[in-house]
DNA sequence: TATGAATGAGAATTCATTCAT
DNA sequence: GATGAATGAATTCTCATTCAT
């Protein structure tokens, strides 16, 4: 009972500390929050934050990775690559709003990673991994001939950065009070890419307007 | 005399101190730059950074404002109204590739300013610019006929950010040195976007690839 | 039964903390020297340090007192006063080397509460102590005509100093690798100053070389 | 005259802060002193210490440092090899009283340095140079016939540390108030052991009593 | 204008000590 | 007695900003 329970404790806090950091990097930047913020925020003292971090640093990263993994966890998941292209940027695009909308707060620091060309090539492994799983699936589709051959792994990356931008906006800048409107942009802007038709013909007639927003 | 060749200092000064700060702050990022280490680079003392900016912030808001303007003032070539929208597009990305590779550094810049939500929405408004004219240029263009109405609001935000991944990826990460390839990925992308085919669609056939890379 | 077992745990813990903050402390130094540190060592929680030793300087204060006492203990040897100060002499520097490489680290700990004008003056008291029996030999030597009159007590201090150095050097610093050189140098050392021959007499002949290393 | 005045200034914050560390240390120990402590001292803000020093250590160093050479550089003075040895202790003893009068606090620090084992060794080498000047000294005395040969390394070693003891108790603890008793105790013992007699023979009649205390 | 020494508030981090279990 | 998580005061060091020259 008591260890349940303690180590309940231990993983409220730390997660405590957590989602209040992933708040405050998020809402005043990684450099602008102090740990002084931090443990005030998550209701501990300064020095339990270093009871489960060794340092600020190590504390972005808990958030940072959390974060970048979880998308591309979902992403891998292998249904994906045999499901019919048809659904499969539908399915794609609510999986990314979900898991947004339930790590609100760790979707905006995708971006603050970004800060400086030489953070920036630090991270970029761990954005390769999610826009190769990404492209993986697009590649699937191309030998299932769902799809015409293209640049996979150029569009991964694109459509990476859409979505992530797309997210900040949403869910960082926002908090998800316009959700809706944007997960239909979303899926207006993929689905027109990836079936058609171009921004220049437009949807001929109502019949077929499935996709249209 | 006196007084031209002072404001001419002035000038360089000033603008030194400028041209150092965007590269300080791309390279380590805006809290990791120091003011000493700007005026050092600039060959000014401490001093005399505060003689032609008010604090830090401002220098950071002289660089960003900067690099932001100088993308919308190309966009708001009244030109782009105009011209046939098959070459719009073409026109847009050649621009837009000639004004970072000749800003490098500034281009990096505008990932930073997204750094926090607030940060953020205080420099909406200079997105907001930039994607408005971007949008203003879509719209002319089914005005004319040469596209089927969309939301080119939501579209300008989308190719704007796309535009900027892609500008920091060549130029602030690579330092520019797959230019050729990022252009011929940016261009390929928004014309099949504009143009089609989709990529369920792929090129039928040779004679109809115009556009692929 | 179980207050005997019990009191030889209290035993056992409070000797291993001591045992291991000697250790600690004269590897690392005082302040270095971490309460978590010395628990660790001691296979003991933090807490249970604070059972044996109401704080920090407690436990320092157990290690030094008894490292000087130590010594002031075996000098108090009440057959020191009655043999003839020919064995006198050899006879300390036995006892002080034994003991010494018995206790290595507490040796070196002799130095360390000389760290300051302040400490320096809380442990006098002990220095004092040594010192007195010291010169209370020197003294009974006098009395008993094997030696001329000199300041005892000045000597003794000085004696005692040297004492401590040369035990730092050789077991503090180089951990007893020239126990045998080091004992033949004070001895020597001692040995000419108390019998002569003066450094610039020197040995005059083999035959009197009965102290000569 | 600026000039002149500013590299005053310089030097008098420098070193104003080098004389407050050195008394600080000496009084409080090394950790036991804070940078806000030796900037309050000495009249300058905290930020100020740092403009001279680029951290704690480094301060420490420049005090002690400042402190071990002193005396080494002293006694490299030539002369020291020529003059009859009769003079040479009276003048090593006056040498090393005068530079710790003046530099009393420094002094005192001599034994600061001796704080763990392992810091032991890093200053090792400044104590080995002065140990090899006072080596030399007795070696070119003894090639000169006006000493006995005797192992002048050791003997080097056993009387600096004599020397540092005395002078860390005349200055760095009792602050100089006893200065003429310990300078003929300290010259009392050294006569004693170059020239005789034991303390076994005494001074044989009165008027053979000239370094007697 | 230009300088750069000086400032001191503020940040990260450590660690002796406490106390609920 | 024993534990070790929690605390928060204290410490080192940084750096934007000022101001006398």
């Amino acid at each position: 009972m008591v260890s349940i329970k303690a180590s309940e404790e231990v993983q409220t806090k730390r997660e405590a500390i957590l989602r209040v950091a992933r708040t405050l990097f998020t809402k005043k930047g990684y450099e602008a929050t102090t740990i002084a913020d931090i443990a005030k925020e998550a209701g501990v003292a300064v020095g339990t934050v270093y009871l489960y971090f060794r340092n600020k640093r190590d504390i972005y990263t808990g958030v940072a990775l959390n974060a970048e993994s979880l998308i591309a966890d979902t992403f891998r998941d292998p249904e994906l690559l045999e499901m019919p292209f048809e659904r499969v940027l539908k399915t794609l695009v609510d999986k990314i709003f979900r898991i947004s909308r339930e790590h609100k707060n760790s979707m905006a620091l995708l971006q603050i990673d970004i800060q400086s060309a030489e953070e920036g090539k630090q991270h970029e492994y761990s954005h390769q991994n999610e826009q190769d799983v990404l492209a993986a699936i697009f590649q699937r589709a191309i030998e299932k001939g769902e799809l015409a051959p293209f640049n996979t792994e150029l569009y991964a990356q694109m459509l990476f950065h859409i979505g992530h931008d797309i997210m900040h906006q949403c869910f960082g800048v926002e908090n998800g009070e316009r959700e809706d409107m944007y997960y239909a942009y979303l899926l207006e802007f993929v689905e027109r890419l990836f079936f058609g038709p171009s921004l220049r013909e437009g949807y001929k007639d109502q019949n077929n307007q499935e996709n249209k927003i």
